[in-house]
DNA sequence: GTCTATATTGGGATAGAC
DNA sequence: GTCTATCCCAATATAGAC
C-alpha cells in the first residue's frame, strides 16, 4: 500500500525535524540536516512539507500540544491540592528529565512568534482544567486547608516556574554546580525532591 | 580628539548590537540592522568588531556581566535571610520589567553555546556571594529561625526559578491571561507581590 | 574612518530525469 | 516518489575609493 510508506517516511521527516528544532531552534536548523537525519534526500523533505516554515510548524504544533495535554490532564485527577502538587511534580518531572531541552527550545520560540501560542491553545483544552483547579483551590480556602492570602493564579504559576526552570536554566545550574564541587544531575535528582513540599509548606493554612 | 569620537561609534554599535541581538538572538539577529539601528554603514560595524561572532561576544559578556554584578549584590546587602529575600526579589523584579527579553534571551544563548557561561562566570565573582549567603542559611537553620530540612542550593535556585519564570514565559502567561479576561501586565503587578512571602512561609521554622 | 560596490557562501527551494 | 543538479536570494564579509 503506497498511502503506508508514503506515510512512513513523513513520520521520519516529522521525527528527524522535532530532533533538529529542539536542539537548534528555527533559526538554527538546516533542512539539510533534517534530510540526513531522516536517511533521505533533502529535496524530499520539500516535496512533502514544502517549506521549512510550514514543517516547522507542523512539528511544532505537535510537539507543544502533546506536552500541554500532559500537563493538562495531571491537574485533573483526582486528589486534594496537596496530593494534586505532589502527583504534578513527579509527573513533570519525569517528563522533563527525558525531553530536557524541550522548555527553552518551546519557550524560545513562543517568543519569537507569539502567534504560535494561539495554535497550540485552540486544540489543548487547558482552560476547563485549570479553572477547574483554581476552583478548587478556592474550595479548601474556605474549608480552612489553606491560606487565605493564597491567589490560585499566581500558586500556579509559582507550580509551573518551580518545576520548569531548572530544566531552562541547565547551562548555568551546570557551571555553578561544578564550580561547587557538585554536578548538575546529581543536584536535580535531590532538588525535584523538596520541590512539592516547598510549596505545600507555604500555602497550607 | 579622534578617539573619543571613535569610541562613540563602539559604543552606538553595542548600544544598537545589545539591542537587536537581544530581540532575534544571534542566529536571528542581523549586521545590517545592527549597522541601521546604530545609524551607520553596515562596513563600519565590520571595521570596529571584525566578524557577528565577536561582536556578539563582546556584547554578550557585557550585558550577562552586568546583569550577574547586579544579581549577586542584592545578595551581599546586610539583613536577615527573610529581610534579602524581600530586597532581592523588589530589586530584582524592577530589573525585569526594564529588561522583559534579557532572560530568555541569556538563557538561549547559552542553551546554544554553553562555552558563553565560563566566560561569564570567570570576572563575576558570584561564588564569595553565593557561599556566603548559603553560609548566612545555615546560620540561621541552627538558630531555629528557617526549617531544618531546607537545603540552601535549592532555596537559592527556588528563588530565582520563581523570580525569573513569569517573564521567559511572558508569551504564554499573555495567551492565558487574555483567556481569563485579565492581561499580563496586571497579572505581573500582582503576582510579584506575593513571591517573597510565598518563599518565607515555606522555610520559616 | 567612512562610504559604495562587490565578492562569496550558505542554505532554502525548484526543475527535471528516472 | 525519489534522486541529482541547479537556481537564487539573503546575509556575512571584504576591497578599494574618498
Amino acid at each position: 500500500m503506497v498511502k503506508e510508506i508514503s506515510k512512513n517516511i513523513e513520520d521520519k521527516i516529522m521525527a528527524a525535524a522535532v530532533d533538529e528544532f529542539e536542539e537548534k531552534g528555527f533559526n538554527g536548523a538546516r533542512m539539510q540536516q533534517i534530510a540526513d537525519k531522516a536517511g533521505i534526500n533533502k529535496a524530499l523533505v520539500h516535496y512533502y512539507f514544502r517549506s521549512k516554515e510550514k514543517l516547522f510548524e507542523k512539528v511544532f504544533l505537535i510537539v507543544a500540544q502533546r506536552a500541554f495535554k500532559k500537563f493538562a490532564t495531571t491537574l485533573n485527577n483526582d486528589g486534594t491540592v496537596f496530593e494534586k502538587i505532589g502527583n504534578f511534580f513527579n509527573m513533570h518531572q519525569d517528563l522533563l528529565w527525558k525531553n530536557r531541552n524541550f522548555p527553552i527550545f518551546f519557550l524560545n520560540e513562543v517568543n519569537r512568534n507569539p502567534n504560535l501560542i494561539k495554535k497550540v491553545f485552540e486544540k489543548a483544552e487547558l482552560d476547563s482544567n485549570i479553572l477547574g483547579f483554581i476552583e478548587q483551590i478556592n474550595d479548601e480556602k474556605a474549608q480552612g486547608k489553606i491560606r487565605t492570602d493564597v491567589e490560585p493564579i499566581s500558586l500556579l504559576v509559582n507550580i509551573i516556574s518551580l518545576s520548569i526552570f531548572p530544566y531552562i536554566g541547565q547551562p548555568v545550574l551546570t557551571e555553578v554546580m561544578q564550580r561547587l564541587n557538585s554536578d548538575y544531575g546529581t543536584f536535580l535528582q535531590q532538588h525535584r525532591q523538596q520541590l512539592a513540599q516547598f510549596v505545600i509548606n507555604s500555602i497550607k493554612a
